[in-house]
RNA sequence: GCUCGCAUAGCUCAGGCGGUAGAGCACUCCCUUGGUAAGGGAGAGGUCCCCGGUUCAAUUCCGGGUGUGAGCACCA
């Protein structure tokens, strides 16, 4: 005599047991028609679920982030469906749920085309027109083992016998498709109203480069027609926020075969890339770090005894000349510790902050390389601190002030922490570990923020902590970093001398707020879709004259802004005055100032924001306070975060 | 690095089943001096990514390379 209570709180009672699509259907016809799945006692489970007890019950739909999961994973079913229908060769592997949409790898003797995928799509369609019903069933390890061998699916016989353990499995069987899947899945292929193919790429079987690659197809499924269009939407939105167009289209930087990986700074971009520079240098100096600068260009030797050689020898470059091998330097931490090395330390002068915003190049892998984000040649906010382990905390602590605050000013608000803690592949002592891991814990939960912890990422050296922001598409990016080394100060023969006189090993903090330069404004290029805040904007504001007759004044104009440090040119182009607008609003630049007969008799501006705002007209002095005041706010007002 | 796609004017892109190519914008010159998102006219501009092969002939077809895009793998 099962009691059901819904999420409202009202409860019915069934004389026998009841499935969830007939506890929908004792509610409305509505909800019987719209039920993907149910949440028995906080389990997920298909409509046909049978519930035998008391329970608490709620109907799943598409409004439902579970409903639209289970949708996806069913449309992946029905994708995979649709490929065996088409492509009787094709062998199924695995097709999970992702972000926004879902994938299904598919070994098959040729790659699948773009054609392929609209026929694949198609037959997707069909599918849901013959609204087939969607059914579970058990099976034992053996026979489901021998039913996919006699349909010569060799993945999925590999996959179920990897399961471990030996209680029955679930199947899904819809129409003649049958596959492994733990479930729930919708009650039939007609529930499916808005999905789309999106693309298809190569993909590893398990993941592991040297197994077999397997045909991976991308889709995306909704609730609604309007909700895949929203979803369309915003990767377009996403597509012409993408830097590598805007660098070019604002004149910031570009990339040419000469120098794969490396970016050739323009004035403009440059300009970005030095305010961010001397921002960062203001923030270390004021946060006791000691700016140094070392090599580029160090011996080959010093790399193989930190140990960086041996794991990471494919991946730097190296130059030979006078019969000695140089390495272009990866990264500046070996660097750093030759400078500690000189003169005698003691404990007194720990913990010692450097910093370094030198220039690394690694060979990024070919596939790897996108625009900004990922490159062969960049710029960290570099900087390591030597300290004692009973400093470690605090330092972390320091750190992350700075950090929070830095991103504050750079117009990110959410942070994302991450700890990743002891890999296989490790040196030091497992009680090393425990304490280093320790240290950092503490200092998470110092800041009173959730955090996420990752087992076995953490560098060969030390655990670490990553810091990633969410730009304004939601996007993640990871950019700071805090990591513990008790490996490399020991190896490159740093010491300082105790309070109790004894020689000792100081450890060493990796770290970096904005981590590489390029890549941090890569994102602030897609954050801002390229409407970069006055104090970052490399031209805040431009003079635009209506006839020849104001140049002059124009001129003047110029030179007083200049004067008061901003970054200001004019367009006295024989041009009309709408003309003038529209390409400098194009280029994104924060003022446009109009200068007119009435601008030069009453000596002001007429100010125009980029967003198309008239602020009217302006005494230059007036401007000049509306500009510092905007400046002066950073990245941090409501306003200038949002990309006009 | 792997799979698949792409590479044509400064930019964005057409095009050609093999006979050395075209648009829009930008650029130069001329007219126009016009008050808040494109005024008009003329002109100049190309090793069709590179190296081989097939062919009377290759930008086009084939092979290799480089770069690049999506995804995978990698990321000190």
């Amino acid at each position: 005599m099962p009691q059901i209570t819904l999420p409202d709180g009202s409860t019915r009672s069934f004389d026998n047991a009841v499935t969830i699509a007939e506890v929908a259907a004792s509610i409305g016809e509505g909800l019987a028609k719209a039920a993907l799945a149910g949440r028995v006692n906080g389990v997920l489970v298909d409509t046909s679920h049978s519930v035998e007890i008391e329970a608490e019950v709620a109907i799943i739909t598409e409004r439902d982030a579970e409903g639209i999961e289970v949708l996806r994973h069913s449309c992946a079913h029905l994708m995979a469906q649709a490929v065996q229908r088409l492509f009787p060769k094709a062998q199924v592997t695995i097709g999970p749920v992702i972000e926004d949409g879902f994938f299904y790898d598919f070994s098959y003797e040729r790659p699948f085309t773009p054609e392929d995928l609209i026929a694949i799509e198609k037959e997707m369609g069909v599918l849901v027109k013959e609204n087939l019903r969607v059914d579970r069933t058990v099976l034992s390890r053996e026979d489901a083992i021998a039913l996919f061998q006699e349909k010569g699916e060799t993945y999925k016989v590999e996959i179920i016998s990897s399961i471990p353990g030996d209680e029955d499995l679930s199947f899904y069987r819809q129409g003649d498709f049958i596959d492994l899947c733990r479930g729930p899945h919708v009650p039939s292929t007609s529930k499916f109203k808005a999905f789309k193919l999106t693309s298809v790429a190569g993909a590893y079987w398990r993941g592991d480069s040297n197994n077999e690659m397997l045909q991976r197809v991308y889709g995306t499924a909704w609730g609604s027609k309007k909700d895949l269009n929203l979803y369309l939407q915003r990767l377009e939105e996403a597509e012409k926020r993408d830097h590598r167009k805007l660098g070019k289209s604002l004149n910031l930087f570009h990339f040419q075969e000469e120098a794969p990986g490396m970016a050739f700074w323009h004035p403009k971009g440059w300009t970005i890339y030095q305010i961010v520079q001397r921002y960062m240098q203001v923030r270390q100096d004021a946060t006791n770090y000691k700016e140094i600068n070392t090599p580029q260009l160090v011996d080959y030797s010093l790399w193989e005894k930190s140990g960086h050689a041996a794991k990471f020898a494919d991946e730097m470059f190296s130059v030979e000349s006078d019969n000695r091998m140089y390495a272009i330097k990866p990264m500046n931490c070996p660097c750093h510790i030759q400078v500690f090395n000189q003169g005698l330390k003691s404990y007194r002068d720990l913990p010692l902050r450097l910093a370094e915003f030198g220039s690394c190049h690694r060979y990024e892998p070919s596939g790897s390389m996108h625009g900004l984000m990922r490159v062969r040649s960049f710029v960290q906010d570099d900087g390591h601190i030597f300290c004692t382990e009973d400093q470690i905390q605090a330092e972390v602590a320091d750190f992350m002030d700075l950090l929070f605050s830095v991103y504050t000013d750079f117009g990110f608000d959410d942070v994302i922490l991450r700890l990743s803690t002891r890999p296989e592949k490790r040196v030091g002592s497992d009680e090393i570990w425990d304490e280093a891991e320790k240290s950092l814990k503490d200092a998470l939960n110092a800041t009173g923020l959730p955090w996420e912890l990752v087992p076995g990422e953490g560098a060969f050296y030390g655990p670490k902590i990553e810091y990633s922001l969410k730009d304004c598409m939601g996007r993640i990016q990871q950019c700071g970093t805090i990591q513990v080394d008790f490996f490399t100060p020991g190896r490159l023969g740093a010491h300082y001398i105790a309070e109790d006189n004894s020689r000792k090993t100081p450890v060493m903090l990796h770290r970096a707020v904005l981590g590489s330069f390029e890549r941090f404004i890569g994102i602030l290029i897609e954050h801002y879709a390229g409407a970069m805040p006055a104090w970052l904007a490399p031209e805040q504001a431009i003079i635009l004259n209506i006839t020849d007759k104001q140049s002059q004044y124009c001129t003047e104009v110029e030179e007083s802004l200049k004067n008061k440090g901003f970054r200001v040119t004019t367009d006295l182009r024989n041009e009309k005055i709408g003309f003038k607008i529209r390409e400098h609003t194009l280029q994104k630049i924060p003022y446009l100032l109009v200068v007119g007969d009435k601008e030069v008799e009453s000596g002001s501006v007429a100010v125009r924001k980029r967003g198309g705002e008239d602020l009217g007209p302006m005494t230059i002095d007036d401007f000049c306070e509306y500009l510092s005041q905007d400046v002066a706010r950073l990245g941090r007002s409501e306003e200038s975060t949002v990309a006009d």
